[in-house]
This record gives structure tokens, C-alpha cells and sequence, in this order.
RNA sequence: CGGGGCGUGGCGCAGUUUGGUAGCGCAUCUGCUUUGGGAGCAGAGGGUCGCUGGUUCGAAUCCAGUCGCCCCGACCA
């Protein structure tokens, strides 16, 4: 028989003190309220009350998951190394990916991700177009050697992660699967309490082509995005924004001495004119080796992602290699660089016919200088990094600039693992063809940590009902007598009506409890004192409004019960 | 990997400059008092000062090495 939970029994140690090792308020409070436990840099313990919250968060993930009809499995988290080499990601996944070898000198490795070993599991099982669609999916610890893991649960090594993988006869099929997988997404983070923002992503190194993510908005989070009014909405490293192109001074191409500093601010202030009006020159060698000269804008920046598609893995030029270039920094410029130098120029700038760039002579610029007639531009591509106040490439209204967690995302990945592991099926017209395939990921402690973040005061945790570790705790501040009688009756009473409840029955002064209950922040709080329990009445907390009403405690069980109902979803 | 910071009872910190009996607050345990917002008084227990080596009569303190943790990250023309 279910029965409420004892406080004394709970193990959740509190901290008064913020721990040093915590940055951020969700990271803090989530230790604070003795929820998770480190144990080495980015691999923490989750501990009862947080492991109630997940479990809360992961039944959410299945429901949504079996509604769609995608089916619940496990796989291993250590597979064989082989399978990545089949996939090509061995060579290609960096560090990142722990790599071991077992005492047969086999090579394993410890899953960041399952494409593999899902696509590997289908491909001798599902023969004909007649078992497709099919969707599996699993809810488990991931590891990924992150370079720098941080912010607790934010960046973890090891971390939950339910991951989904679609098998589609064809792209049509796929891209019904991906858009079924998305709008659950969406609901999943409406019934964890998270405000979302589904955002165009890039693909990142699971492959494929088109790809979302949801963001949970705040402050704290690691992604930057552009957003619109209109409903657009992107991660900065994928945004493609109509960048506002500004002239630049000058009616003919001249030599001007700039005795400034040689950054752009002063350039401009120098010059008169706006940042946007200035070409931000950006020194680097490509992959092949080619030394690149990227033009932008001058109040954008390049952005990494978009010059990694084009470049591959680039390094910044070095002063040396600067001078080998004929370039000098700080006034570095598309005229005078040697002519090995490939000029790539920003594709908002195509418009634009007056520059203003660097001379390659420390001390001065070349103001109206025009592409095309003083100096060729060998290629135009999609460099700046999107900002606030640059056009939606949607709708063409000013985009404006958001932070975000991303706790999940989806992909659609074509037959890129299909087809390198050979996993094919015999479609109606009797050929042999390879998986469309699409998969999905939620990151499940970074769901957590992001509804905590999202949700908190100067107090502590404030648990939205879906995903506190209890939905009620009931506060005697007696713990004998009649006080103590009136709370248990209580408690019984929301047990049975269905409600999590959770009884602090430790013999702690009052302040004592009333701080744990608001940092571990349940949703409501029963408190039952004597005066009250005298006149009959318990007083119950709303941890979100602070709002306190008297109930008659004949009441407060069913009173409580309705109004937490109306908030599970 | 590079830069910065930090490792001292369970937690948060002082002590290190200038070497000389290891301290404070919180927490824990005992007793009395208190009892609606992190109680008061009295007493008690608990630390190889991250680790290794060196200097020294003597090292938390100086030197060398090493391990761990936290923050930042190229460019910004």
C-alpha cells in the first residue's frame, strides 16, 4: 500500500552555504538542496529527491514516446569499436569518444550516442518495406569525454539521455517520423514546465541535413539564438540572417593614413562612421592549406561553425604566416595580400561596392574600395555570425538575441548511417535500398537542471507539479500531540487521494523546516501548527506565489488534490 | 591543450608574505533551556594541512615535482 514519505527517512542532505564548486543558481541549488553529489569532474550522483524528479521527467519522454507509437529498449552502453570504424565515425568522433580495449585487445567504446549500434541491430532483422516505419528508442547513461564538462548537470560526462531511431522506406516516411518525433518533443517540454523554443540547428556530427533543437530560454544557457516574431527562430552557429549591408566611406578607391588603434571601434570612431561600415578582415588556413582571407562585415563576427562547412578544421593565421601572406595585422585588407591568398567575403557584402579594409601597411586603410574593380573576391559565402538586429530571413523584420539550454534535439539523417553499414531492405518495386533514418535525443538530467534554472527564487527550487520530487509536503511543527495527529491524518488523506507526499516529521524547530521545504521547493506546504490546528485549520504555502490560505482540515486533502490534478497534464 | 585561481576536520573559510604546539563559523554528539522562518548556554568528538620528494634542529608555511578541482579560451583586425 502506498504511504507518504518521512522527511527523517530522506536521504537529502542540505547545505546552507552555496558550494564552491557551483557557478550557476540551478547547479547551486540542486546541490543545496542535496539532490545530486559530484564525484568527479562532470559525473555526479543523483540522489533520492532528484532521482524522483527524473524518473518524473523520463515517464513524461515514455508516454509521449509510446503515443507516437516508438517503442522502448536498451542497448549497451559499451560497444564494439568495429562498429564505429563501419560507420566512419571512428575517425572522425575525436576525443570525445572513450575508447577501451577489453582483455581480448578488442576495441570498445562507451556510447555518446547509439546510431550504430541501433542501425546495426536492425539491419539483419528488418528485410521488407512491409515492417517500416518502425521507431526504437532507449532511456540511458551516454558518456561523452567533454573537454571541459561544467555547470553540474548542464555538461555532465556522463549523463541521461533518451535517445530515438527512426527507419523510414523513404524520405516522405522519414520526414513524417521526424515531424511526429518534433511536435512530442514539444509537448514533452510543455509537460516538464519548460519554456522552449524549437530552433534551427546545425547538424553537428551526428550528420544529415535538417535539424532542430529545443532550447529552454535562459540567461545562463551555453547556445546564443536568433529569434523572430514570426515564429523563426535559430542557433547562431546555424542562422542564416539577412545582414543589413552599410557603404562604406569614400566615392573612389584612396589610400588613408589611420593612425588608430587596429581594431574596428577605432577605426570607425576614428573614420566617422559606423562599425558596419568598416570590413573586418580574418586571417586563417583552411584544411588543404590554403591561407583564406574571410571578409565580414564589421560588427559581425565569423562564425566557427559556418567556417568549419567551408574550410574544414581551420587554424587562425600566425604573425608569421601573416607576413608570409603580406598580411600585417590589425590592418589587414584584400589589397596588397599575396596573391596565394584566397579572398572570401561575406555574402551579405556581395551588394556592396564601397569598402573600407585594411592596406597591409600598419597605419592605414583603403577606404572605397570596390570588389570586382580594385581587388577580386574569389568566392562569396555565408560567414557572420548572426546577431540581434539583423533581418529574419523569413519575414525581414530585426531578429532579436536569446540564450538557451539545448535539451533536446531532432535530425534527420538520411541513409548516411544506412549506407555505410550496409543496412538495407527490399522495397515494394524489389530493390535493395537503405533506411531513411531520422533520430532524436532529450538530454534527461540536462532537463532537470534546465527546469531548475528556469524555475527558482531567492529561496530555492520552485518544482513546477509534473516534475517535483513530491507534490506536497506536510510541515507539524509539533512532532507529538495533536498537531502531529492533525498532520498524519492529513497526510494519509492526500495519499489516498493520490497526491506524492512527503512528511517532515524531523524534530526541527520551525525556521529549519520552513527553509529545507522552500530550497527543495514542493510545489505546496502543509503547515499545521497549534493555533491553527486548534481553530481547525491548516495553512497551506503555493511555493510559486508565496500565497498562504487557511484550510479547514477536514478540507486540505481534497482541496490540495484538485488543484494539484489541474497541474499534472 | 593554453591562461588564471584553489586544495587546511563533513561543509564554508583563516593561517602561508616573515618556518616554531593547527584555528574559526556551520554541522555532529551529550545535557539543560527554547519552540511559527536556519535557537541559547555549557561541554565533547573529529584534521597524515591533496600527494611525493627536498631544504631545515623544526615545514600547512620555503623549493621541486605530481595529482585533483573551479573559472576563462582562438581571432576580435
Amino acid at each position: 500500500m502506498k504511504t507518504y514519505a518521512k522527511m527523517s527517512a530522506t536521504y537529502a542532505p542540505t547545505l546552507k552555504e552555496d558550494p564552491v564548486e557551483a557557478e550557476l543558481a540551478s547547479h547551486k541549488l540542486l546541490l543545496r538542496a542535496g539532490m545530486i553529489r559530484r564525484v568527479a569532474a562532470g559525473l555526479y550522483s543523483y540522489l533520492p529527491l532528484a532521482w524522483r524528479s527524473i524518473r518524473k521527467i523520463e515517464e513524461v519522454i515514455r508516454e509521449e514516446m509510446e503515443a507516437i507509437g516508438a517503442q522502448e529498449m536498451l542497448v549497451p552502453m559499451a560497444v564494439p569499436g568495429e562498429m564505429w570504424q563501419e560507420s566512419g565515425r571512428w575517425d572522425v568522433y575525436g576525443p570525445e569518444l572513450l575508447r577501451m580495449r577489453d582483455r581480448h585487445e578488442r576495441d570498445l567504446v562507451l556510447g555518446p550516442t547509439h546510431e550504430e549500434t541501433f542501425t546495426d541491430l536492425v539491419k539483419n532483422e528488418l528485410r521488407s518495406y512491409k515492417q517500416l516505419p518502425v521507431t526504437l528508442y532507449q532511456i540511458q547513461d551516454k558518456f561523452r569525454d567533454e573537454i571541459r564538462p561544467r555547470f553540474g548537470l548542464m555538461r555532465g560526462r556522463e549523463f541521461i539521455m533518451k535517445d530515438a531511431y527512426s527507419f523510414d522506406a523513404d524520405v516522405e516516411g522519414m520526414q513524417r517520423s521526424y515531424e511526429e518525433q518534433k511536435a512530442a518533443y514539444a509537448r514533452i517540454c510543455e509537460r516538464c514546465g519548460l519554456k522552449a523554443l524549437p530552433v534551427k540547428a546545425d547538424s553537428g556530427q551526428i550528420g544529415g541535413d535538417t535539424s532542430v533543437e529545443y532550447m529552454a530560454l535562459a540567461d545562463a544557457g551555453e547556445a546564443a539564438l536568433v529569434w523572430c516574431e514570426c515564429g523563426f527562430a535559430a542557433d547562431v552557429e546555424a542562422a542564416k540572417a539577412n545582414i543589413r549591408v552599410v557603404e562604406g566611406p569614400g566615392e573612389a578607391c584612396e589610400r588613408v593614413e589611420t593612425p588608430c588603434e587596429g581594431s574596428i571601434a577605432a577605426l570607425a570612431e576614428f573614420m566617422g562612421v559606423e562599425e558596419a561600415a568598416c570590413r573586418k578582415s580574418f586571417a586563417i588556413i583552411a584544411e588543404d592549406e590554403t591561407p583564406v582571407l574571410c571578409l565580414l562585415p564589421g560588427d559581425h563576427e565569423l562564425c566557427e561553425v559556418k567556417a568549419e562547412h567551408a574550410f574544414g578544421h581551420y587554424d587562425v593565421m600566425s604573425e608569421e604566416q601573416m607576413q608570409e601572406y603580406g598580411l600585417v595585422k590589425g590592418y589587414m585588407g584584400p589589397i596588397g595580400a599575396d596573391e596565394r591568398v584566397r579572398v572570401v567575403a561575406d555574402v551579405s557584402l556581395a551588394k556592396s561596392k564601397r569598402w573600407l579594409v585594411g592596406a597591409n601597411e600598419a597605419g592605414w586603410h583603403i577606404k572605397g574600395a570596390c570588389p570586382g574593380v580594385d581587388f577580386e573576391v574569389d568566392e562569396w559565402l555565408d560567414l557572420a555570425e548572426a546577431k540581434e538586429g539583423d533581418g529574419c530571413p523569413e519575414c525581414g523584420r530585426a531578429l532579436k538575441a536569446a540564450r538557451g539550454i539545448e535539451v533536446s534535439q531532432v535530425f534527420q539523417l538520411g541513409t548516411k548511417y544506412s549506407e555505410a553499414m550496409g543496412a538495407t531492405f527490399m522495397d515494394e518495386d524489389g530493390k535493395e535500398k537503405p533506411f531513411q533514418m531520422g533520430c532524436y535525443g532529450i538530454g534527461v538530467s540536462r532537463t532537470l537542471q534546465a527546469v531548475v534554472e528556469q524555475s527558482h527564487d531567492e529561496h530555492g527550487i520552485v518544482w513546477p507539479v509534473c516534475v517535483a520530487p513530491y507534490e506536497v509536503e506536510v510541515v507539524p511543527l509539533d512532532v507529538k500531540g495533536v498537531v502531529w495527529e492533525a498532520a498524519e491524518a492529513v497526510a494519509n488523506e492526500l495519499v489516498k487521494l493520490g497526491v506524492e507526499v512527503v512528511l517532515d516529521d524531523r524534530k526541527e524547530r520551525a525556521g529549519v523546516k520552513f527553509a529545507d521545504a522552500d530550497l527543495m521547493g514542493f510545489p505546496y506546504q502543509v503547515v499545521l501548527g497549534r493555533r491553527g490546528v486548534k481553530n481547525g485549520t491548516a495553512e497551506v504555502k503555493d511555493r510559486k506565489t508565496g500565497e498562504r490560505s487557511d484550510v479547514a482540515l477536514g478540507e486540505v486533502a481534497t482541496w490540495l488534490a484538485e488543484r494539484i490534478e489541474a497541474q499534472r497534464k
